[in-house]
DNA sequence: ATTATCTATAGATCTATAGATAATGC
DNA sequence: ATTATCTATAGATCTATAGATAATGC
């Protein structure tokens, strides 16, 4: 039964990325230990040999989305250099993000909830949150980098706004009003 | 044991209430039936007798909140029709609203969870978003009601965003600077 | 020999129900 | 007689642990 040390350094890896999708899809209390090790592939009891409780892997899980979210980010700047800003804000705010929550953002899927949950899962959407705003500061427009922060901070304000919004009406022509009136408001102003 | 219908109708809306609170606070799966009777002063096997489910009082929860925010805003458009809007968008963005969720915006406390609950808890979403909006667009400065109807969208969305923001970071001098610099959008521009 | 994983289960908690109780309301 | 509430518990589920198993890595 036992695996190599780089099987099991996987399944570590695999489990957090399990984690991460479903805990944005059905919550941090919405998925047991046992249904998320199924996922995974592996058994209830082998959880714990590589976490110390579903607390710990909640904090892993979380800083690992965000991880995952700067490194899209971090491709579109390579890619597209010119329009970044543009680019990342059209992909927040479009349908298949917020069809798509447990791929998204992970303030709009578990923000209210990581405030109820101990401090490391706190730190981690703090942190996930400090860097979001560094990296939208650097591609964000403006002259001054005092206006540049201010832009990163609003258009992710809006965003985030937009797409808790959206995702809570029932009605699919609102919520797609509701995103597409913040994309024009972040890049048209 | 058994108590008047008057008292009994008073029982059912004090659970209710309760349940209003503690699922902001703590969220849907964060207070059980037995927690919550207890808190409303009743025992858990009551229950039953005024909910069919825990999710069927989580609708009327989620109901019962949205309408007591709208009681509040009437009750400012009735006492400063001038600058009703400046007002509510003012406490709305207070760090009183930000430490006090139980008390506060239900889409603010518990939109991403109510997604994923049944068809009557997010019904009960929709309609408290929509008719929050429609409220919002009657304050909202603006020469057309289109114009005020974008506005009002407008700031909900910055608000809502703001304050799921707000508490997701656990700096408070980050959480203050990202009220206010909303509160500035909002009234300012 | 060490250790990653599995099987099995302890112990706690949660929703929901059954039946008893006692006060209301006809 | 009816019924709102209470006591007690069934049945499911959840986190965490203990001990067995078997493959790795010295």
């Amino acid at each position: 039964m036992r695996v190599s040390k780089a099987q099991a350094e996987a399944n570590r890896a695999r489990i957090i990325e399990t984690a991460g999708r479903l805990f944005r899809e059905k919550g941090f209390d919405g998925i047991g230990v046992a249904d998320l090790m199924k996922e995974a592939g592996l058994t209830h009891g082998g959880f714990y040999g590589h976490f110390a409780s579903k607390e710990d892997l909640a904090a892993a899980a979380t800083a690992q989305a965000f991880a995952e979210m700067r490194a899209y980010l971090e491709k579109t700047v390579a890619r597209y250099p010119e329009d970044a800003f543009e680019r990342v804000v059209r992909a927040y705010l479009s349908e298949t993000h917020r069809a798509a929550p447990g791929r998204g953002c992970v303030a709009a899927a578990l923000g209210p909830e990581a405030g109820r949950h101990a401090p490391p899962v706190q730190a981690a959407m703090t942190a996930g949150i400090e860097a979001l705003l560094a990296l939208l500061a650097r591609i964000a427009p403006g002259e001054t980098e005092a206006a540049r922060e201010a832009k990163a901070l609003s258009a992710l304000t809006e965003m985030l706004g937009a797409m808790v919004l959206a995702r809570s009406v029932g009605d699919p022509g609102l919520a797609a009003k509701i995103l597409r009136a913040a994309e024009a408001r972040i890049l048209g102003g």
